[in-house]
DNA sequence: CGTCAACAGTTGCTTAACCGACACCTGATG
DNA sequence: CATCAGGTGTCGGTTAAGCAACTGTTGACG
């Protein structure tokens, strides 16, 4: 499986890390952390699909066998990487309590542009077949983000329009795909410029009735 | 033994790192890496008595039980510290074929003074106990290596005017003491010109008869 | 004086990491 | 064509790390 193949395309939205392991385990973190950091190493060396499991371990210091214990094979590692590496962008920016105000969507919009921008910016040029694989785990992050803020009550349900989930997706996506394509499109734009014209967009639920 | 005991002085030579565990195995490598950058934050922010065996592993994430598979208490890992890092530099500065010229003795007076500077000068202000402590293990280091000079064979062994153990003692007692002397007198001359000092003694062998 | 908190070491058991070896696949090379 | 090198994924046995709990010491405080 050195080659993408056609299992990869199945395995978007497929975390494909092992939960045979105890997370919260001082040594699975360590090992874990040491995998991530070989990867942003090797991906400032060399494209995705040229690095090996072999390389990864290796720069990790870890055994090669230990790898296949936490995840299914190196796509699994990098989605779990941005998943993990952009969700702690976000609770760096986002305060305690998100309500869910148009600052708070404006701050999920830069943080998402921020971050699309600074982690892909260290890789070396990206295949095309890579890059919105790994980029789509953000829509997940933002996704279950969302999908939190509504329902631990941060969210004034009596404004939706429909359920959470429907609510979730739609912001999730419209935030994803629009920062994926400034960012893909060169940044044509300035941040602000962006997320002034996504808002609208995204508050309509919020001021009245549904759609 | 919180507070340094008599025990403590005993100490002094003795490595005290247990031998129980495989030094070649990347677990033992790697947590004592941990405890070892754990140590130099630690005295970059407080005193080294102040430091206890829990600190310590805290900050490095590792079980306190861990701590005592690999080391006897903070002393011994101290020493192995110093030891570490001093052989680190050395080797950093040093040709593969160290032959033993005066150009080579004063890359040995210049690294230990280097040294001595940035090791301590990172640390918070030492107490007068565990300073000399320390140091002492510089000279350990120095030993070791003299002595490795000539048996492997980079000596000229007919100008030895003693045996091997004799002139490594002197040498790298000479070298430690006179750059101790040098830091911890506020370094009122220049590394040159304290090499410059030294090496006439440290040459006496090397041009003719014993001493 | 008692006691209370904090640290030092130690122990038995559990869990994760290491290691070597294996079968398998793939692409390059003679 | 054979085969050889290098990567993948898996397995069983060994070793180190984690964890909780224990005793013992020391210093502070009422």
């Amino acid at each position: 499986m050195n080659q993408p193949t056609r299992t990869e395309l199945c395995r978007v939205n497929n975390a494909g890390d092992k939960m045979s392991v105890n997370p919260d385990d001082p040594r699975v973190r360590r090992t874990r952390q040491l995998l991530q950091n070989a990867l942003t190493d090797l991906m400032g060396e060399m494209s995705f699909n040229q690095i090996s499991v072999q390389d990864i371990t290796t720069r990790a210091g870890v055994n090669r066998a230990t790898f296949y214990a936490h995840f299914e094979d190196k796509y699994a590692l990098v989605n779990y990487h941005v998943r993990h590496m952009f969700l702690e962008a976000l609770q760096q920016r986002m305060p305690a309590k998100h309500e869910f105000s148009q600052a708070t969507m404006r701050l999920f919009i830069v943080a998402t542009a921020e971050f699309l921008r600074s982690f892909f910016g260290r890789c070396t040029p990206l295949d095309q077949l890579s890059y919105p694989q790994m980029a789509i785990q953000v829509q997940v992050v933002l996704y279950e983000m969302f999908l939190a803020c509504q329902t631990q009550g941060h969210f004034p349900t009596a404004t939706l329009s429909k359920s959470p989930e429907t609510t979730a997706t739609a912001l999730s996506w419209l935030v994803f795909g629009a920062t994926f394509d400034w960012a893909h499109g060169g940044l044509k734009t300035s941040v602000d410029e962006l997320a002034d014209g996504l808002l609208p967009y995204m508050t309509v639920g919020l001021h009245g009735a549904g759609v």
